[in-house]
DNA sequence: AATGAATGAGGGTTCATTCAT
DNA sequence: TATGAATGAACCCTCATTCAT
């Protein structure tokens, strides 16, 4: 029995390890072909194929195409929060914070330029999805606004969209070629941006105005 | 022959009339679909049917889905800044002048809500007509930017794209729902958010600020 | 515009007239591959090319596969029931009525032999469509079987499922190979066999007995 | 050697009880999901789910999964014929015999429900095994209508099919709602339906007439 | 110019079956 | 013997587009 329960436990680990090597080139593929041809344009087959197994396959780790685009998109929206988190822990104020917030923000996307094409690129499909993401975003967003605006003119429902947007879409804008801007540019022109900034500038008008 | 003429015209004229008003429905039939299902969830037979021809008749009045999509996108852009530039004409100052625009955009977006679901709303599926819409507008923008930004830290390109975004998404999620935000609200805040308007108040810090 | 009118009216004519045949065609491919292979053996492309048509064509007539089967069956069965009837309508008594509608239906059977077997064949797969067959026919027999059936000890509704089975089948059994039995075999031994001809028998023995 | 061999005969002893028991569960769950889904709605792998084994081990005990299918069908069809036989092996003459035959039936098809669907019931996809099936019984019954039908105008293939289906149908019918009649109901219709018990009742009018 | 029936490539998805472990 | 991940053929259906009328 122990000898069976040996075999079964190491045939069960190489299985588990095939099918979570199988999918991880799955969503490899898919985010690759999703970030080239958007959700639409990808095809099911295309991804099985690119990932190097077969079109059926596919199906064995994701319920429909949605399904993987939307494990890749809320992966990635994951794990930059948590990078943005961990940045953003050790900063002494909220400048500092957010200038290192988007400092990981643009590292990140650097680092994943298909991702960055695929969440905010132009080709928007998402879809419903699209809603779910920013549904998970915006509320803290604004939340943030309403209570740091103060008695400035700002509606905070219009100032989250426009925020999100300014940002996701400077990113998407960003990452098509880098070339285009130093990070640091693109850092400070957001900062200078940012609804809350102004407050902040007035608050401190030496670290921020001086340049 | 002046008479054949005459009939031919005639006749001409009726002809180009109906084809003119063909047309014409098929693109408010498209505007409409376009809208609600989007660029791929939209079929032309569905908007011929719609605008009350056959779905051969389509293809003859455009080449294939894509151009009536285009042609749609660049007649709302054309008549919005027509619209915005006449409102402009009217300003003394370039605070004033950029108020009267973002209003008449507003009043522009009320009107034609399905059009501000097309250009800028979630499922985004311009494609490859996104670049060139944005190619149409963004140098623009950042040219403005570029004589206005004076010494600050602003990179025009970033800024440029940041704007446009801001804007348009917006105008997005604003036609959603109109209740969410008054008129002047949302032009006060996309104002206060405008990185040229930052300078301007610096300028006339009684005007934008005292509020 | 009475020219174009004509124009028109001939054109619809002619485009009506095809659409017609076209699914005059469809009809018949199907028939006869449901028959051969049965609802989930036979492909809606498969109709399509021996019905000479492509493969898309199908479905601007039919749903889907469903609806052309529905289409097929209960076509089949209205055109018995017309027959049945007339037939029956010149009987004198119940006895040669039912006589009549059972040489009627093997006539009907002999000369749409792949009907029968779409109808009543083994590999029944009319799914849900069964449910609906028979619920149009079932009624109305449990309803005259409880007329007649007089004090015997029948239950109406096992009469009526037994009743439908028996003719059903022998009908199916026999469009596989005539041969096997004349149709006054058949006829007469479904007369003998129906719940209300005993009761009949009972009534005028001399006419059903004396064989 | 011999201790060699005891344990060899130990071991594929409960090798062979632990296939047996895996065979028995996949033909268990096979029975229940042909009757709820059909040959074609079931599929091997939810077959081997609910049996609680891998998809694959299918395989090992069925060539397909028409084989499963026919080893279900045939072990009841001699399940039941075992049954009908010792409950018409008490009987002092036919009429009993054949009442006796179809209480035990009507009792085997209220405790093997699944069966009788998946044997009789609508959905008969049972293709080529229902040939098989039919084969298997339909000699038998002939011959017996044959001895039996006397001088009547019985012909006998005609009689056959016509019996087999009614009993299957009603035993299908029935079992769907048992309360749609009760046990005595079902068998004395079927008894009157029966083509030789009229011969029968000719003879012992009193026993079956009477009531 | 308009019609609308027809085309047919191509997509997503399913599932019986195989095979390395 | 059992596992279960993988295969890949096949199917249903959609729709942009064409073309005879």
């Amino acid at each position: 029995m122990s000898f069976n329960e040996l075999y079964v436990r190491k045939s069960e680990g190489a299985a588990a390890r095939s099918r979570r090597e199988t999918r991880r080139r799955l969503i490899a593929a898919g985010t690759e072909l999703f970030a080239r041809r958007g959700l639409y344009g990808a095809t099911s087959s295309e991804i099985a194929r690119q990932a190097g197994v077969a079109a059926g396959t596919f199906y064995l780790h994701f319920k429909d195409k949605q399904e993987l685009f939307r494990e890749i998109v809320f992966a990635a929206l994951a794990e930059l929060r948590a990078r943005e988190d961990a940045a953003a822990a050790r900063a002494p104020d909220r400048l500092t914070e957010l200038r290192a917030r988007y400092h990981e923000l643009l590292r990140f996307a650097d680092e994943n330029r298909n991702l960055v094409r695929v969440l905010f690129g132009r080709r928007h499909e998402a879809a419903d999805l699209g809603e779910d993401v920013l549904d998970a975003i915006l509320p803290g967003l604004e939340e943030r606004l309403r209570e740091g605006s103060g008695s400035a003119r700002l509606h905070p429902g219009v100032a989250a969209q426009a925020l999100a947007a300014m940002v996701s879409r400077v990113l998407a804008w960003w990452v098509e070629d880098p070339g285009r801007a130093s990070r640091d540019e693109v850092v400070e022109t957001l900062l200078r941006l940012h609804p809350l900034v102004r407050t902040l500038e007035r608050a401190h008008p030496t670290e921020a105005e001086e340049t």
